[in-house]
DNA sequence: CTGAAAGCGCTTACAG
DNA sequence: CTGAAAGCGCTTACAG
């Protein structure tokens, strides 16, 4: 900068203003220090900047870099700072709470303005003692929070979308796939309020004796563990709510493996309409929640947050069911 | 740190000296810093340290964070780099030259010690130029090269093994799919070496009539065109060789779409055995290019120049070939 | 073994 | 409109 200044013949305050866009430059010095910029390559250091000022740097801490429905969410977040003077910045945190905390912390060490948690496993009180710090968007809990935005599909609905469609098509015996909940089980977690439209919706529907929950884990891992799981009993599900795709993936997989017919003898619904479930021989029926657009909300979340927002705001997208194989061929045999 | 070395008596340098576990601290002095720091909870400023000393921050770029593979090489990165006291921060930079490079010099502008390319799509000048300013390794790029170290896997061999079992099964007719390439069509880049190993193999086996390559992209999307590119034709290849596992998806989609039988009519075969590629129904023939370990050396590599080495070393993985469904029921029709 | 002072590359508040 | 000085939170060289 000290080279930028003595070259364009100004002070090095001169030239952060030029940078900073500040108030009370004369056009004749703007231009005077943009050439020297331009012919010294100049580059501010960020980090240095930071310092005193703006970091320009904004972090996303990624709990699962595997999960397709996650990237769909980082691309949205992605396109819109892209647009912005920020850099967005990647943690991949992995799914335990205190490797996530860490990486919050370390993202705090380096100065970040603001964070977005894609589906943390923390409490609730957790990630307000985050946002107390530091402007904070949370994807994958619902609200309401004070001090934090959050943005979310409508998990209970969407539940609910599954339950009255494989209904519809004469099923009673639907189980669905939980994963362990973390600490603090409300229904601000996704994976609560599917479970709660899950259980409410059978219910409903007549079908309280029918509810039935297999705990493993969204992941391909936990869909063919479930897998086993159903096939190890006696009378089997007809219907499998998966609760993502990833999970409804490896179940079908085990059937398949298996030979058992998808969806002649169990139908399979995933959640999150990712990439995969629309190629054929997937087909997967499943429940779209517009990761690419909760993506985009997010990173305008944060953005209005550092534009000085300081109320909460919670978005709720309404999801869609999107019917493909994996449901419409089933024909309830009468018992 | 002020209060963390009023508390515990001492000065400032002191307590960076406990910090950093420098030389010349009597015990005493670090037993009564050290709980200075505990009891005040104190972190020392990341982006602080990096103005004078090391930032502890390690960066990844990750072009395209939607392809499964990459998420393989970066858990492999995560995994080695977790044991240590760097920070590891991802970039998504996109595709294109221009924002990848971007992306590095944001990374450098940040005071990133080192940095990992993952499948760069600049040239080995724009590489070695980013080596020349920070400790680089670089993935998907083959050695030799100077200033930075690669870790790739066998492109040529790969193709090789996919021709090879395709023409043992009977065909003749097999297509390959090529992604654009960047700037600098060397062997060095995989889609390249991948191309060679195409050629090269249907050449040897006297298949040189037979080669065709179709020109997409290796993404979903890509594979998708390439089967209407074949569905067109009056004569469609008995086999196609994806080049990567997402492409062989979007391939299979198309084609299973069409009503044309997998691997009846014809086979496919895909690159990177990504998990989705293990599960049936997709069971996939592909290529293990083993990324999980890829990203455990580059990672590797990186601390190794961190440590001091200044010397380039070159992984190059050898390639196995994973036969599934997509291949094995051809049966070949004499014509 | 310990600490005072200078410095990393910026921004900020203030004086002119 | 412009700049000299102080300061952000650390580390580094150096003196004791």
């Amino acid at each position: 900068m000290m080279d930028v200044a003595q070259l364009a013949g100004v002070s090095k305050a001169a030239v952060s203003k030029v940078l900073r866009n500040a108030y009370g430059v004369s056009p004749a010095m703007r231009a005077r220090v943009e050439s020297s910029m331009d012919t010294l390559q100049y580059r501010p250091l960020a980090s240095a900047r930071g310092m005193r000022g703006k970091s320009y740097t904004l972090g996303a801490v990624v709990s699962d870099v595997q999960n397709p429905f996650f990237a769909l969410l980082v691309e949205g977040i992605v396109e819109h700072i892209g647009a912005t003077d920020y850099e967005l910045l990647l943690g991949p945190s992995g799914l335990e709470t205190a490797s996530q905390s860490r990486m919050v912390r370390a993202m705090l060490d380096r100065r970040m303005e603001g964070l977005i948690l894609i589906a943390p496993a923390m409490s609730d009180r957790a990630l307000g003692d985050i946002a107390s710090r530091v402007p904070t968007v949370v994807i994958g809990r619902h609200g309401p929070a004070k001090l934090y935005d959050t943005v979310a599909g409508d998990d209970y609905l969407g539940s609910r979308l599954i339950v009255e469609h494989l209904v519809e098509l004469g099923h009673e015996d639907i189980s669905f796939i939980l994963p362990s909940i973390p600490s603090g089980a409300n229904r601000r977690r996704p994976e609560v309020a599917r479970l709660a439209g899950y259980r409410n919706a059978m219910t409903e529907f007549g079908l309280s004796d029918h509810i039935d929950i297999v705990r493993t884990s969204w992941s391909h891992e936990g869909g063919r563990e479930a897998g086993e799981v159903f096939r190890a009993r006696s009378r089997r599900p007809t219907a499998v709510h998966a609760g993502a795709d990833v999970a409804a993936f490896g179940l079908l997989s085990d059937l398949r493996g298996a030979g058992i017919a998808v969806p002649g003898e169990i139908a399979v619904v995933g959640y999150d309409n990712t990439p995969m479930s629309a190629l054929d021989p997937l087909l997967l029926t499943t429940v779209d929640q517009f990761g690419h657009r909760m993506g985009r909300e997010a990173a305008r979340l944060l953005l209005g947050r550092l534009e000085g927002r300081t109320t909460s705001e919670h978005v709720l997208t309404t999801p869609e069911l999107i019917i493909r194989s994996t449901t419409n061929g089933f024909v309830p045999v009468p018992r």
